[in-house]
DNA sequence: CTTGACCCTGACATGATGTAAAGGTGCAGA
DNA sequence: TCTGCACCTTTACATCATGTCAGGGTCAAG
């Protein structure tokens, strides 16, 4: 299967593909006599794990982690799940520290009357 | 004032300064005999004013607006109004697309046993 | 054989920030 | 006055994940 089939099949882009490969998070495809890059099912199967990884927001490397534990026949499951309890918890910090902005910036709009008057605590509040 | 000292009194790095200065946020600081840049307070007002609003997640193009905003004294308060609460739906959409990251998370390490055996659903979801 | 779809590598860009190198400036103390 | 230290200057490279473009080779169908 060349790259673009692998592309379309597992959802990651071709750019991506070839990044992965050169980061060393996955092993780089064989090659044909033309150069081309050739994958197969078990590949594709890794690029869409890789996929999802990406769409819960685990980084490149937690990934890394994550795809040797998954080839791991023998690792505890216990392994997995506090790597994902502690990246939740990451994300939970990272969504507190946005909705707290969020409110912050809400409570503002809420003290500025919106009208065509120039004063506007917005601004006073980005001066301090 | 020099650079570390209006470094020091806004709470941007050196590096920040002279990056907003390069990409044209700030206007270029007027320099000694030696070429040092040289600060007033009204710079480093600006400065502060920049770190308060990276503060509350506005990216650097918004903040240019938002600058612009602050030094025009007949701008509508509503015009800095709807920009705040542009940027806090923005701010909602991310904070929300994190916790739904965090809640598949949750389910999945709720799912997993997280003992020695090898089974393991949060692996199981992300092959899929 | 031509054409269009595909593949290759390499490079540049994003956004915000850090760090490091290599060199000039300013000031205080011996 | 000399020395040393703290400060300043520019330039460049790194991060992280991703897009896009250019310049070139490959393949298969017509």
């Amino acid at each position: 299967m060349n790259i673009g089939a692998a592309s379309r099949a597992s959802g990651v882009s071709q750019r991506m593909i070839r990044h992965y490969e050169q980061i060393g998070l996955i092993p780089g495809a064989p090659r044909r006599d033309s150069g081309y890059r050739d994958y197969s099912e078990a590949d594709v199967h890794r690029l869409r794990f890789i996929a999802n990884a990406r769409d819960l927001g685990f980084a490149i490397s937690e990934i890394g982690t994550l795809l040797a534990l998954w080839s791991d026949q023998d690792r505890a499951s216990s392994e997995v799940r506090s790597l994902a309890l502690a990246h939740a918890e990451e994300l939970g910090r990272k969504a507190r520290a946005l909705e707290a902005m969020r409110q912050t910036l809400l409570t503002l709009a809420q003290q500025c009357h919106g009208d065509d008057r120039p004063d506007c605590p917005i601004l006073q509040r980005l001066e301090d």
